[in-house]
RNA sequence: AGCCUGGUGGUGUAAUGGUAGCACAGGAGUUUUUGGUACUCUCAGUCGGGGUUCGAAUCCCUGCCGGGCUGCCA
């Protein structure tokens, strides 16, 4: 990653940041953290978090944790704390030694907890959920003081200690923090800090039976692991003031949160809750299908870890509302892809092209270009016979002015081979074209002439004698409008599905050398797109090319209008 | 409804009282053995209304619009 120039401008975040080096606080130090719950995938929303808060570390030279924050054992498993480690690590980020879990301050916060009871700044309540919604007052209309507020010091230390061995049934007793039930924000109305749970967590075991809330246990967290500057998502702007308190009554370091506005991405949806959905009702292949905006299914799509950290770094950072425009996301993917993506031929619609005056029999090794934006990479070798396959759209039979492929009379070149000249077209019964009778130019052999004349087009195509046959999947966007969530009464976001968001193609073909790649190492089909072999395919011993992205293709953009 | 928060081209983001800039998208062109890439040019914006000021995207007032909040989720 690049240090950030000086001279250009911070967001508003770096900008806090950097008066506060400035000023020493903190001593100069800057310690940032990333704590997912492991409760489901990483996702293109959690990137943007990890960018800024490793970003922030290294620009600054300070360190970020990764935390799992790990309260509530009811969703949470160690599968998914380790596909967290596993998508930060591909993404590029080293948290070093420093893996923290909420759990591993468990003891600690419950002797927090002890200490605001001794403090008279929480007691254990009776209330039933219903009840406590009933006391909390509404947005409008202040709350009133729980009957159990003003228990006696002693008596909510036995009962807190006979909650957390389990006495109790889940629901019927919590701890609360005595704030103001009379206060605007609802959230410093008594919050809740323990519930009970009866329940085991992947870290602790059986160990504890009740379980901080989030707001009791995150500034904590944070303030145990020296962090200094807490940055999270706008939802959590109303609990500032709890996590302000916290730190404040028990005493303790005191770092600052931020907040941000999280990402989203249009025609698609980026929230747990809703590609749990998509998995669960099967409308997707998983968690990782290539479709998902998941990090899982990106990789799988043939995203590189540095096409996203470039998006990260694109879409800016601020505190308003925003959908960024996929294209923005495909144009990272592109930028990256066109340097250092390796270009092989393969055509998707195989139409069969006979050159007449070509030997029968003669097979010739001619040389490929590797990557023209890296002649470092060389040239590779592929076979040309009297029988090759261009692209059925690569040929036209009553051309349009400008189209600049092939057509009856017309010269092109097929790239890296020979130019060719169309004298014939074949077709079935049904008048569908079968095959193209071609001549070729010997003398053009490599793709260009003696007499350096032009040819407008330039095709890709694949040799019959060694060609291969992979099934290729394209895809297109998840949804069928912007903003899936904008739907009639009555509906929800999967009305908005786009039901050909997966085309399978089995009659592509590609060049032989494809089979030799590995799963997730990125490719160009010249004039295709970029590709990359499926994993999950792969494992199972079958070829299957993904789309990643398609070439930007400005005469289909023109002519589609 | 109350509180909090935010409004800059189509999208996103800068400018912190002094030339409204950058990127993506869109349009036009040059180069090209990918209709790709690269390069050049171009379109297009301060939510409305008042005020303060020599000067306002920026400060004040007011209206409008968006988002968040009534979990023992995070």
């Amino acid at each position: 990653m690049e240090e950030k120039e000086l001279g250009k401008s911070l967001d508003f975040i770096r900008t806090i940041i950097s008066e506060d080096v400035t000023s020493q606080k903190n001593d100069g130090r800057v310690h940032t953290r990333f704590p997912p719950e492991p409760n489901g995938y990483l996702h293109l929303g959690h990137a943007k978090s990890i960018c800024l808060n490793f970003g922030i570390a290294e620009e600054f030279n300070g360190l970020c944790n990764l935390r799992l924050d790990d309260t509530n054992p009811s969703a949470e498993k160690a599968e998914y704390a380790l596909a967290i480690q596993g998508d930060l690590r591909w993404l590029g980020f080293d948290w070093e030694d420093r893996l923290f879990h909420a759990s591993d301050n468990f003891q600690q916060l419950y002797e927090w907890a002890i200490q605001l009871i001794k403090d008279h700044k929480a007691y254990v309540c009776d209330l039933t959920f219903e009840e406590m919604r009933e006391y909390r007052g509404t947005l409008t209309e202040p709350g009133k003081n729980s009957p159990y507020r003003n228990r006696e010091v002693s008596e909510n230390i036995d009962l807190l200690e006979r909650m957390k061995k389990g006495e109790f049934e889940e629901g019927t007793k919590t701890l609360r923090v005595k704030i103001d039930m009379n206060s605007p924000n609802l959230n410093m109305r008594d919050p809740v800090i323990y519930r009970i749970m009866h329940r085991e967590h992947p870290e602790t075991g059986d160990k504890w039976k009740i379980y901080p809330s989030y707001d009791f246990a995150h500034g904590q967290s944070d303030s145990l692991e020296g962090i200094t500057h807490s940055l999270c998502t706008l939802e959590f702007e109303h609990h500032r003031p709890l996590y302000d308190w916290f730190c404040k009554n028990l005493g303790i370091h005191h770092p600052q949160q931020i907040e941000f506005a999280r990402l989203n991405l249009n025609y698609t949806v980026m929230s747990k809750r809703k590609m749990l959905r998509l998995v669960e009702e099967g409308h997707v292949d998983g968690w990782d299908d290539p479709r998902m905006a998941t990090l899982s299914g990106m990789r799988r799509r043939g995203f590189t870890p540095s096409s996203i950290r470039s998006f990260c770094d694109k879409v800016g950072l601020a505190k308003r509302e925003n959908i960024i425009e996929m294209e923005l996301l495909e144009f990272c993917l592109r930028e990256d892809l066109n340097k250092s993506a390796h270009r092989r031929l393969g055509v998707l619609d195989p139409l069969k092209v006979t050159i007449s005056n070509y030997p029968e029999s003669k097979v010739e090794e001619l040389d490929a270009i590797n990557n023209p934006e890296d002649p470092t990479t060389g040239t590779r070798k592929v076979s040309f016979s009297r029988e090759v396959f261009i692209d059925r759209n690569d040929f036209m039979e009553d051309p349009p002015k400008k189209y600049f492929r092939m057509a009856v009379g017309k010269e092109v070149r097929l790239k890296y081979a020979y130019y060719i000249t169309c004298q014939k077209v074949i077709k079935d019964e049904d008048g569908k074209i079968i095959e193209l009778i071609c001549e070729y130019d010997p003398e053009s052999r490599g793709g260009g002439t003696p007499d350096q004349r032009k040819v407008k087009g330039t095709i890709q195509w694949v040799d019959s004698t060694t060609a291969i046959n992979p099934e290729i999947r394209l895809y297109d966007r998840l949804f069928k409008v912007p903003n899936p969530d904008e739907v009639e009464e009555g509906k929800d976001f999967l009305s908005n599905l786009n039901s050909d968001s997966l085309t399978s193609l089995s009659d592509a073909l590609v060049e032989k050398s494809i089979e030799e790649l590995q799963a997730g190492e990125p490719f160009q089909l010249e004039r295709i797109g970029y590709f990359t072999l499926d994993t999950k395919a792969q494992e199972m011993g079958k070829l299957v090319l993904n789309r990643s992205v398609a070439m930007r293709d400005s005469w289909a953009k023109k002519h589609s209008k």
